[in-house]
DNA sequence: CAGCTAAATGAAAGCGTGTGCATCTTGTTC
DNA sequence: GAACAAGATGCACACGCTTTCATTTAGCTG
C-alpha cells in the first residue's frame, strides 16, 4: 500500500551555498562538475556547506543551458505486460544508478505510437527514447526526433529480414536465439514429441516471427515435420482459446512452443482446465522469456531464457555510449539465450 | 518486443515561430497559455505555425521560471508487483491526460526510503511525489520536500490508528474496507466455514493491519472465532510456505483469507500442488485487491475488489487541487470495497 | 629568483520561457 | 467625434545554472 506525499518544494541555490562558502557562484557549479578544475579543499568545504543547506543543481536550469536533461523516455502500451513490468524495473535501476531518471509514457495498446504522444513527450525533453513499440515508422521518428540514432532489435540467422544496409546511422541489439530454440527441441524431441505447435504472438511482431522462423528452420534440421500454426496475441485469453480450437477443431499436438511465457500459462490452463489433459504426460509446453511466475508451482514452466539483467545492462550501454558519441557509427551489442528446464516436458 | 530510437532533439524555439508568423516572441508564449489574452486570429495563426515547424514550448525554460515541471515523481520499491505495476500503468494514463508525465525511481524492496534517493528525486524538480512506500518518517519528508502535504492513506473504522489530529496539515485517502470483507465473510459463513485463518502480508504494513483488525470485528459479530493467524509478506513464496505450515504443523483451517491476490496464488498453489487438497471442497480461498490475474482460469480467484480506477482518479484529483490550492486546509477522498464471486470458496 | 607552464578563478554572456508593467488599439457610449 | 474602459501588445527582467574567456595564482625548473 501507499504513503503518499504532495509537495512543493522551496529549495537553495548554488547562490546562497556560494554566499555561505565565501566563494562565487562558479566555484559552486564546478563543485558539482568532477571535471571541472577547483582546488580540492575549496570543492570540499562547498560539497560540505551543500549537504548543510540541502542543495542540489537545479536540473531545469541545468538542462536549459547544457541541452541535457538526464530524462529517458519510455514509451509502453501497458505496464502491467509481465515481461515489460520487470524490463522498466530493472531499467529504471540501471538508468538511475547513471545519473538518469525514467519518464513513463503510455500508448495505445495495439503497439502504435502517435505522432501527439511523441510531440507530447518530447515537451519534456528527454535524452533518448526506449520505445516498447514494434513497427513505428520511420516518418514519425524523424519528424519528431530529430537527429535520432535508432536501436534495431535484430535477429541474426533466423530468417526475419536485417536493417537495409545502405540507410541513416543505426545502432542494433542482436539476439541470438538459435542455442535456447535448439536446446527446447533436442528436449522434446528426446522425448519423442513430433507433432509441434508454435502459439504466435502479434501478427506483425518482429519478435514472433523471428522465433517462428527460428523453429521452423531448427525443426527442419532435425527432420521434424513444420510447426503446426497457432493465433496468438502474447496474451493469456488468445493463448487459452487458441488451445482449445487447436485440440477440439485441429487434430491437437505432442507439444506446445508459446511465443512468451504468458501465452505458455494461457496455453497450460486451457490444457489442464478446460480440455483435461495433463501436462507434460499428454502434452509438452514451453514458453519464452522465464519470467518470475515461470516458477512459480501452478505453473513451473520450462521455458527458453532471455536474460532480462543482461538485456537491459546492453541497452543502457547503448544509449549512454550514443549520448556520449553524438556522431560515431553504429554501434553493436549481442545478447544470448538458453533453455530452463522445469516440468512442463516430458 | 521493442525498438529503441536513441535521440538529441534540435527544436524550434518561441524566436522562431514569432519571426515566421510576424509577432513577437511574447505573442508566441500567450498563444501556448490559453488564460492570457491575445486576439484568436492571431492565436491560430501562431498555433498553425507552431505547427509546422513541429514547436512546443520547451519545458525546462518553462519550469524555470513557473517553478511547475508537471512532472510526478513515483517511488516504488518493485515495478513488477502486480498492483503495483497496475495503479502505475493506470496512474501514468490519467497524469498523462492532465499534461503531467511520471517519474519513475526505484527504492529498496524492503519499502524503506532513504534520503538519498529523495534527495536526488528533488533534483529533477517533480510538482508532486508518489510513494508506494509504508511507514515513511516524518523527518525525512520534512527535511527534503518542504512545504510538503502528504497524502493520508487511511482506513476508517478498522481499529487502526488514524493520524493525530493536532499535526501538520495533510490530505485524506479514506478507504472503507468493511463492506467487501463482509460480504466475503457472509459468503464463506453460508457454506459452513468455522475456522478461518488470515494470511496476513508484510508485518508493518497499515494495509494488512487493517484488514485483519477489520475481519477480526467482522468475524466477532458475527459469532465466530478469531482468525488463525497465518505470517506474509504479500509475496507468492511466503504464503506458500506458510500454507504448507499451517496444514503440516499447526491444525488447518476451513478458509484463507489473504492480505492480497499474490498471497492467496501462493496460498492456492499450496493446498492444490503440495497438499493434495481441492479447493474450494475441502478449502475455501479469498484475495484482496482483484488483479488482473485473479480471473485466470487457474486461479479464477473469488476476492475483494479494491477499485483501482477510482483510486487512481482520486489520487490524481488530490494532487491536482492541491496543487492549485496550496494553502487549502485537508482534502479528502473516499473509496469503497466490495466482493467478487468467483470459483474459490464453496 | 626569474621564467615559464598549468591550474584556478570570476565576470559576463547566454539557455528559452513566463510575467509585470507601461503603452497602444479597439470597441462602446454619450 | 470625444471620452473612456477593456483588451491586446511588447519591452525588459527574472528563473538557476553552465560555459567561454581573460585574468590571476600556484607549481615547477634551471
Amino acid at each position: 500500500m501507499t504513503e503518499i506525499p504532495a509537495t512543493r518544494m522551496a529549495r537553495a541555490t548554488a547562490e546562497m551555498v556560494a554566499e555561505r562558502a565565501n566563494v562565487s557562484r562558479v566555484a559552486v557549479s564546478r563543485a558539482f562538475n568532477p571535471n571541472a578544475s577547483l582546488r580540492p579543499d575549496k570543492r570540499e568545504l562547498i560539497l560540505r556547506i551543500a549537504r548543510e543547506l540541502n542543495y542540489f543543481p537545479d536540473r531545469a536550469a541545468r538542462t536549459l543551458v547544457s541541452g541535457r536533461s538526464h530524462l529517458i523516455g519510455v514509451i509502453v502500451p501497458d505496464v502491467c505486460s509481465y515481461w515489460e513490468s520487470q524490463e522498466i524495473d530493472t531499467l529504471t535501476s540501471a538508468l538511475q544508478n547513471e545519473g538518469f531518471a525514467t519518464l513513463l509514457f503510455k500508448t495505445r495498446t495495439d503497439y502504435s505510437m502517435d505522432e501527439q504522444l511523441l510531440a507530447y513527450m518530447r515537451g519534456f525533453n528527454p535524452d533518448s527514447v526506449i520505445a516498447f513499440v514494434e513497427n513505428v515508422k520511420p516518418q514519425i521518428l524523424t519528424r519528431f526526433l530529430d537527429r535520432a540514432v535508432p536501436i534495431y532489435v535484430d535477429y541474426p540467422h533466423s530468417g526475419v529480414a536485417s536493417p537495409a544496409e545502405p540507410g541513416p546511422v543505426f545502432d542494433r541489439l542482436n539476439i541470438l536465439q538459435r542455442d535456447g530454440i535448439e536446446q527446447a527441441i533436442a528436449l522434446l524431441q528426446g522425448f519423442g514429441a513430433s507433432r509441434i505447435a508454435y502459439l504466435a504472438g502479434k501478427t506483425k511482431s518482429r519478435a514472433s516471427a523471428a522465433r517462428e522462423t527460428m523453429l521452423r528452420t531448427i525443426m527442419n534440421e532435425r527432420g521434424l515435420a513444420p510447426p503446426i500454426q497457432m493465433a496468438g496475441d502474447f496474451g493469456y485469453e488468445a493463448a487459452f482459446q487458441s488451445t482449445i480450437d487447436l485440440f477440439k477443431v485441429a487434430g491437437g499436438a505432442d507439444a506446445i512452443f508459446a511465443a512468451n511465457d504468458v501465452s505458455a500459462f494461457g496455453a497450460l490452463d486451457a490444457l489442464r482446465h478446460e480440455l483435461g489433459l495433463r501436462v507434460p504426460q499428454d502434452v509438452s509446453v514451453i514458453g519464452f522469456d522465464d519470467i518470475a511466475q515461470a516458477n512459480w508451482k501452478s505453473y513451473n514452466l520450462t521455458t527458453v531464457k532471455f536474460d532480462l539483467e543482461a538485456r537491459v545492462r546492453a541497452l543502457v550501454r547503448l544509449i549512454l555510449r550514443r549520448l556520449n558519441e553524438p556522431d560515431s557509427p553504429g554501434l553493436e551489442e549481442t545478447l544470448s539465450t538458453r533453455l530452463v528446464v522445469r516440468g512442463t516436458v516430458g
